[in-house]
DNA sequence: CCCAGACCATACACTACTGTCTGGAACTAA
DNA sequence: TTAGTTCCAGACAGTAGTGTATGGTCTGGG
């Protein structure tokens, strides 16, 4: 049924019929998918298996159990974070003032954009109890305002002074992306203009 | 059993012996801490009863149903966080540069303040799913922006002016609530200190 | 061709949780 | 005291979900 989109297949090495056959990733992104508009908790093999279309025998193939999935859907989610961050920093033909000005304007627009900022309001409640998740987080935290503080540094702001101006962009960005949209879109551009202004020199 | 402590009971009109019987609110309180720390989906009405040391015969004499305790817990909230708001403007003995620091320095020291942190993340999350909840969110997220954005008008800035300071406040403080404690205590400080400067004339 | 292994379906036992119902204790008003 | 009310315990049936065990099907390699 919903198995024929956005399902990365297996065993395709041979020949370019699709084969039925499903890979771990199939199952990571469809509980990614619940994670995101459901929570942890409603991340159940047997809804999984209905929604891929396929039996929950298939499913204890592939992972030793419920658990082994979360961990999974952890991982994948820090290694993308990561990777994404990995990218802005070897885009060197951005100046910071334009990598931070990218920033305040990327997680806005787009559908898979709100996507990726709803995971991490997700998975920052799953936080709270599974010290795993919050490992994750603090490290995506910590690598994020990183190379914020790069780039205010590389602006000519102190060590210290960079450090607390990254946190005010990171905390704009997160709370514009976790809150329900505030203000009409004029006024979202407004904002996004007003912390450009005061934040950077 | 811990039945013995934060338990408001009923029937106290009678006399000052402690008694046995449960009020609805000792049941969204319980619930309100498991919201907390766990999620929505982990308040359960038999593991509620086992907490309290009382069989679910009694809630489903208080509550109609298990839906009926979350929409009395989600208006409990919504009631605590419109009171602080109305008792902040009823304070007029403060500036408005005082509150935005008072506001700002609030949510970090205290362990209930903590708590009032945590439970924001929880209904957040609630709120992707359920209507009840993202109304009650993004009405006390008005209420809070507003009276933001008055103590800053007050100040000097003009309406649009005084909006996009009061979102980066809002943003400053719901950041340094929901992210793990990030930095040192030192460091906790010298941002509050920088979100002031930056933000207030 | 046929086997070994990858992959999946199905049935089963088990736990967790919800909601209902009945009876009973404890308190209250007459 | 007695009748009525309030509140709770416990048993019951029903649903949802987990994990396991067993057998079936498909595929590539000797």
């Amino acid at each position: 049924m919903e198995r024929t989109q956005a399902l990365t297949r297996r065993t395709r090495e041979r020949g370019d019929a699709p084969a039925p056959r499903l890979s771990p990733e199939d199952w990571i992104t469809s509980a990614t998918e619940i994670l995101i508009d459901s929570g942890v908790d409603r991340i159940r093999v047997d809804v999984l298996a209905k929604k891929i279309g396929v039996s929950r025998g298939s499913f204890y193939w592939h992972f030793q159990d419920r658990n082994d999935l979360l961990v999974r859907v952890l991982n994948a989610w820090r290694i993308r974070a990561t990777e994404q961050i990995i990218a802005r920093f070897n885009a060197e033909h951005l100046d910071p003032r334009q990598a931070i000005h990218a920033l305040l304007t990327l997680p806005l627009r787009g559908r898979a954009a709100q996507r990726g900022a709803r995971i991490e309001l997700a998975i920052r409640a799953w936080a709270r109890r599974d010290t795993m998740a919050k490992r994750a987080v603090t490290d995506i935290d910590a690598q994020r305002t990183r190379y914020i503080t790069g780039c205010l540094a590389a602006l000519g702001f102190a060590p210290a002074e960079a450090r607390a101006r990254a946190f005010l962009v990171y905390a704009a960005m997160t709370a514009e992306a976790l809150f329900q949209p505030i203000g009409t879109a004029a006024e979202q551009d407004e904002r996004r203009a007003q912390v450009e202004r005061l934040l950077m020199p």
